[in-house]
DNA sequence: GGAACTCGCCAC
DNA sequence: AAACGTGGCGAGTTCC
């Protein structure tokens, strides 16, 4: 049957979720002002101690005789300097061609002025760009983050004033400065429900693979381990060995993700030799790379046959023909008839009831109604669980929203009865209200304990 | 003196 | 043939 999808619909659930949003939004969250201006002179004192550091160096001396109005934070000036004045040849380029000085170009420079540079730029973002936008935005002891639905061109949510989506989690010390400002109301504690593989579940309600269809709903299976046996050609793969666990990681940021947002095998290699490989663009030698069981990844990779770095890049190249052409070959038939579709038509329609059109690019198009769907499913939650909350008048909370996942300020002694009703929402109720969902979908919770800051969310193990 | 731009970096 | 999707925001620079 042909997708009909119901756009009166969207355009409901759009004006539903402004309103859910809405309500989120006026309920803000506590914010730990004293914390937030502790951190702060904190963080200032250590940037003024680095910058100090930095200008009793020759290097400074230096930059500071060459430019009119030496900053250490201008990337224009530094750019100048090293690659100019000191004839450093830039590792990478900007997309406007000139010397990147991002992270990845300056780690590879061996100065240790280069490194104070990088160190006060990640200090400074956390207290500039996180703590003084909570501290600014704030209103009694509360930011109110807003979360809007009429920027995105995938009609996915951005939000702002201050941004909630984009605060730090993967770097430890960054994720504990930043989320450790936000809190429960007193006597509260942050609940946060997230959609486990929300985009590649919905992606299969578009191109319906049956490979896919298996690894999504067989607990047995792991593509992310099949990808790391492949792409390193291990044979008694087991991610219970770090190692093994390593690479694993390796192939699914690296490979896999990339792969589904369009991306190609030259970059992949790169980063899978590279970045997580620890491994030359060479021809390796052993004893190179990341360690193995057995030895380093080089004394494995050449043992099976890859010796160099462009052996390797020509291997990802047939793992890559071969992930989309035998292993994934209905998902990728989907894209190329999506394409095909967008080309004669200039608009997809998505299953939520949405036409996407104007220019784009061919990522663009096949990207665009999976990650606004997926998003979709996430909105529909929110809108059911804001109604059943006012209608039952708990005391628990939605207070907002990552792109899978819902933030709570939950009420302790009503988790025991909100919990499964979250649950059910999310897997159940959506799956009767939206048939075209196809696939099983499953949440995961974390939490804090009463009181305590986001930072401190452990996995909730509530069954 | 503000708008618009580039660059870098945080999230999903 | 070409080659990573979606945002917000701070700082510096350039344009008008």
């Amino acid at each position: 049957m042909a997708i009909k999808p119901n756009r009166l619909e969207g355009y409901e659930l759009l004006h539903k979720g402004a309103l859910a949003f809405a309500k989120a939004e006026a309920q803000g969250m506590r914010i730990d002002s004293e914390y937030c201006e502790r951190k702060k002179k904190h963080l200032t004192r250590k940037i003024e101690r680095l910058e100090k550091k930095l200008k009793e160096t020759k290097f400074y001396r230096h930059w500071q005789h060459v430019m009119k109005n030496p900053n250490i934070y201008s990337n224009w000036q530094l750019a100048r300097f090293l690659y100019e004045v000191k004839k450093i040849k830039p590792v990478k380029l900007t997309p406007s061609g000139k010397g990147a000085t991002d992270e990845e170009a300056l780690s590879q420079i061996d100065i240790p002025e280069v490194k104070i540079i990088l160190k006060l730029r990640k200090l400074k973002k956390l207290r500039d760009t996180y703590l003084d936008a909570f501290a600014r935005e704030q209103v009694d002891g509360k930011i109110h983050p807003f979360f809007n639905l009429h920027t995105v061109r995938t009609y996915r949510s951005s939000s702002d004033r201050p941004n909630f989506q984009n605060i730090p989690k993967r770097d430890e010390e960054a994720m504990r400065i930043c989320r450790g400002s936000i809190l429960p109301r007193k006597g509260f504690q942050l609940l946060e429900v997230d959609y486990s593989g929300i985009e590649v579940r919905i992606g299969e309600c578009y191109h319906k693979d049956p490979v896919m269809k298996r690894y999504i709903e067989n607990p047995e299976s792991d593509m992310h381990g099949d990808m790391a046996k492949q792409i390193f050609k291990i044979e008694n793969f087991d991610k219970s060995i770090p190692e093994h666990k390593y690479l694993r990681n390796a192939a699914k940021n690296s490979f896999v993700f990339p792969q589904f947002y369009g991306d190609y095998y030259v970059n992949c290699a790169e980063g899978l030799a590279c970045k997580w490989g620890h491994l030359p663009k060479s021809k390796w030698k052993k004893g190179q790379g990341v360690p193995m069981p057995e030895g380093f990844l080089s004394d494995h990779l050449i043992k099976v046959g890859i010796k160099s770095y462009s052996e390797f890049e020509e291997h990802i190249k047939e793992v890559e023909y071969d992930f989309w052409y035998r292993r994934f070959k209905v998902y990728q038939k989907w894209k190329d008839k999506l394409w095909k579709e967008y080309q004669r038509k200039g608009y997809i329609d998505t299953l939520t009831g949405f036409r996407i059109g104007g220019l784009m690019r061919k990522n663009e198009v096949i990207n665009s109604p999976i990650q606004g769907s997926a998003f979709h499913c996430l909105l529909w939650s929110f809108i059911q669980l804001d109604e059943i909350s006012e209608k039952e008048g708990w005391n628990t909370k939605l207070i907002g929203q990552i792109h899978d996942s819902i933030l709570f300020d939950a009420d302790p002694k009503e988790l025991n009865y909100v919990v499964p009703i979250i649950e059910r929402v999310m897997t159940e109720d959506i799956r009767k209200a939206w048939d075209w969902i196809i696939v099983s979908l499953e949440v995961e919770m974390d939490i804090c304990e009463p009181d305590r800051p986001w930072s401190e969310k452990k996995e909730f193990l509530w069954k």
